[in-house]
RNA sequence: GUCCCCUUCGUCUAGCGGUUAGGACUCGGGAUUUUCAUUCCCGCAACAGGGGUUCGAUUCCCCUAGGGGACGCCA
C-alpha cells in the first residue's frame, strides 16, 4: 500500500515580522516536504483580530518568497490548491459547522462565563496552590437553562469536554520520543471564542485535517498543547498527523528569541546582503545536522537529504552577533548600516556567506550585488549596470573578501574615488611612507607609467615596470613591492597590485602615486 | 505551584553500552600567496553535578542544579 504524500505546513500568525524562529520553522517544513517529494502548504492564522495586521501579514510573504521557500499551497497563488481558503479568517464557516457537530454530540458545551469572572476564579486556585484549569461551571447547563441565556442574549465561549474518557494522552514525537501527559490537569478548554472566532488549539486541528496535513513540524513550544489537539482528533474520529516538535533557537543570551533580540527579523539579513541560500544553510543548521557532517550545502542539496528525525532536541543558538557589543544595545528596529558594527565579523554565518557567494554563477552574483552597489553611491550612475566591464572586473575581483553584499562599501569607494594619502595612511603604511627608498621607488614608478603616453597598461606592463623601478632604485623583494603597495593604494594590504591597478585605471594611478609624492615630500 | 522538555569544546553539532569522545566555526601556530584575504597543515578546547544499573557508562534509570515551555476567549 502506497504511503500517502508528504504534505507539510508553515502557520504563521500575521502579528509581526518573520523572525528566524518562525523562518527556521518554515524552512524544516519546506525541506522535508522537498526531500519527501510531498508538497509544501502556506497557512495564515489570523483568528487573533486584536494583533493579526495586513502589513505583517506582507512582510511575512515577502521573506518567504525572500528566502525562496514557495509554497505549494496557500494565499496569492494563481491556483491556490484544493483546500482553500488558506486564511483562517476566511474559514469561519468550517469551523463554525464542526464546533456545532462537537456541541450537537455534547462533546463540547457552551460556556456563558464572563472573562472577569473567570480571572478572579483562577487567581483564587492559583492562591490555593491548585492547577488553574476550568471550574466546569457551564459543563452540565440543562436544556432550558441554556436556552434561557441564550434568549437573554449572553454572549458565549464554546470550550470542548476532556478527560471524560482517557486520562492519558501519549504525543509520538518523531523527535521528541513519546511523550505522555495526564490529561485530568487539562480543563476544558476553549475552541471558539466569544467573538466567534476560533480559538488556535482547534482551528489548527480543523485546517490540518481539511488539508490533509501529514506532518506537524513546528517548535517545541506546542508540544504541551498537543494534547488537546490530539483529543479534538479523537473527539472527530481523525487521524493524527505525525508529531515532530523540533527545538527553540534562542539569542546570545541563552534566551529564547524575543523583542530583545529585534534584530533577528528576516529582512534585516536581506539588507545586510546575505545571500538567502546562506541564510538556508545556517538555519538548517540550527538544530539538524546532515547525515555527512559536512556543513556548506546548496539548498539543492539540502531540499535532497533533510530529514526531521535527525533533528535533536536541544536549543540551539542563533549566534551571529558580537555577545560583548551587544550587551546593553536595543538592536530592534535598527537599519542594516546600524545593525553591522553589532554581528560577529567571524560567525560560522558569515563563514558560510562567504562561501555561497563565492561559488554563485558570476551573473547572478553581479545581479545580486548591484542594488548594493547602487546603494553605495560612490559609482557614477551610469556605471551602475550589469555590463559596465569595469564594475564587473571590481566586483569579481572583489569577491572573495565579502561575507554579504554590504560590505561592498568599505572597499568601492577605492576604486571610484580620489583619496587622501594623509588619512589613508595607518601605522602600518607610514612604516613604508618613511621607508628611505619610497619617495624614489614612486617617482621611478610614475615615471615609468607615464612613458606609455596615451596606451592603456596591461598588468604585465604594470609587472615590468615594478621590476624596473627596482632595479634602478636598488630595491628588491618586500621592500620594492610593499613600498609600491603603500605609494599606489595607500595600504599594506589589498588585492594584487598589477590587477589592482589595471582596475583603478591609469589616470588614478598617475594621480594617487602624484598626491603621495606630494604628501611624502612634506613629511 | 503543577506538568513537559532540554544540558557534549566559547558556538553549531556527531555519538544512540566498550571511541585516543569525531567534525565545523572561532582562537593560537605554521606553510603557500614577495601584502591582506583565500587555500593547506598542526594545535588549544567538552560529556552540568551526585547516586545507581552493568564486567563496562557520554549513552539506560533516579535525584539535584541550571535553562526553556505549557497550564489564555495568544498563536
Amino acid at each position: 500500500m502506497p504511503q500517502p504524500a508528504v504534505r507539510t505546513r508553515f502557520a504563521p500568525s500575521p502579528t509581526g515580522y518573520l523572525h528566524v524562529g518562525g523562518a527556521r520553522t518554515a524552512l524544516f517544513n519546506y525541506l522535508y516536504a522537498k526531500t519527501c517529494g510531498g508538497k509544501f502548504i502556506l497557512r495564515i492564522e489570523d483568528t487573533d483580530q486584536a494583533r493579526s495586521t495586513e502589513e505583517s501579514y506582507h512582510q511575512v510573504l515577502d521573506s518567504m518568497r525572500w528566502l525562496g521557500m514557495s509554497w505549494d499551497e496557500g494565499p496569492e497563488l494563481e491556483n491556490q490548491g484544493p483546500y482553500g481558503p488558506y486564511r483562517q479568517s476566511e474559514r469561519r464557516e468550517i469551523y463554525d459547522r464542526y464546533a456545532s457537530d462537537l456541541v450537537t454530540q455534547k462533546k463540547a458545551f457552551r460556556c456563558f462565563c464572563t472573562q472577569e469572572e473567570l480571572e478572579k476564579k483562577k487567581a483564587q486556585r492559583e492562591a490555593m496552590g491548585l492547577p488553574p484549569v476550568y471550574d466546569g461551571k457551564c459543563r452540565n447547563l440543562s436544556d432550558d437553562e441554556i436556552q434561557t441565556k441564550l434568549d437573554s442574549g449572553l454572549s458565549y465561549a464554546i470550550r470542548f469536554r476532556t478527560h471524560d474518557t482517557t486520562n492519558e494522552v501519549v504525543v509520538q514525537d518523531m523527535v521528541q520520543g513519546n511523550v505522555r501527559f495526564d490529561t485530568s490537569l487539562i480543563g476544558d478548554f476553549i475552541i471558539v471564542k466569544s467573538d466567534g472566532f476560533p480559538s488556535y488549539n482547534y482551528a489548527v486541528v480543523v485546517d490540518d485535517h481539511e488539508m490533509q496535513i501529514t506532518h506537524v513540524i513546528r517548535g517545541v513550544g506546542h508540544l504541551s498543547n498537543t494534547p488537546r489537539q490530539i483529543m479534538i482528533y479523537n473527539a472527530f474520529g481523525w487521524a493524527e498527523p505525525a508529531w515532530a516538535h523540533v527545538s527553540e533557537i534562542v539569542g546570545s543570551d541563552h534566551k529564547k528569541l524575543s523583542k530583545r533580540h529585534g534584530a533577528t527579523a528576516i529582512t534585516a539579513f536581506r539588507e545586510l546582503g546575505y545571500p538567502a541560500s546562506a541564510f538556508i544553510n545556517y538555519m538548517a543548521l540550527l538544530g539538524w545536522s546532515t547525515p555527512d557532517g559536512e556543513e556548506y550545502k546548496s539548498v539543492a542539496e539540502l531540499e535532497k537529504i533533510f530529514d526531521v528525525s535527525r533533528c535533536n532536541k536541544s536549543p540551539s543558538m542563533f549566534d551571529v552577533f558580537d555577545l560583548s557589543k551587544t550587551e546593553n544595545a536595543e538592536l530592534s528596529g535598527l537599519s542594516a548600516v546600524e545593525l553591522e558594527p553589532y554581528l560577529f565579523a567571524k560567525s560560522k554565518m558569515n563563514w558560510l556567506s562567504n562561501r555561497h557567494i563565492r561559488a554563485l554563477d558570476e551573473e547572478q552574483f553581479i545581479t545580486d550585488i548591484l542594488p548594493f552597489v547602487k546603494e553605495v553611491g560612490v559609482v557614477p550612475e551610469n556605471e551602475v549596470h550589469a555590463k559596465d566591464e569595469r564594475l564587473r572586473s571590481v566586483l569579481l575581483s572583489l569577491r572573495v573578501y565579502l561575507d554579504y553584499y554590504m560590505q561592498i562599501r568599505r572597499y568601492l569607494p577605492d576604486f571610484y574615488t580620489s583619496f587622501d594619502p594623509g588619512k589613508t595612511w595607518n601605522d602600518a603604511a607610514m612604516e613604508w611612507v618613511k621607508h628611505e627608498l619610497f619617495l624614489s621607488l614612486a617617482k621611478e614608478f610614475l615615471r615609468l607609467i607615464q612613458t606609455k603616453g596615451n596606451e592603456e597598461i596591461t598588468q604585465d606592463d604594470y609587472k615590468e615596470y615594478m621590476n624596473t623601478a627596482g632595479k634602478t632604485i636598488g630595491a628588491k623583494g618586500k621592500n620594492l613591492f610593499m613600498n609600491l603597495r603603500v605609494a599606489a593604494t595607500g595600504r599594506t594590504e589589498g588585492l594584487e597590485l598589477p590587477v589592482y591597478l589595471v582596475l583603478l585605471g591609469k589616470e588614478r594611478v598617475i594621480e594617487r602615486l602624484t598626491r603621495t609624492i606630494e604628501t611624502a615630500e612634506k613629511l
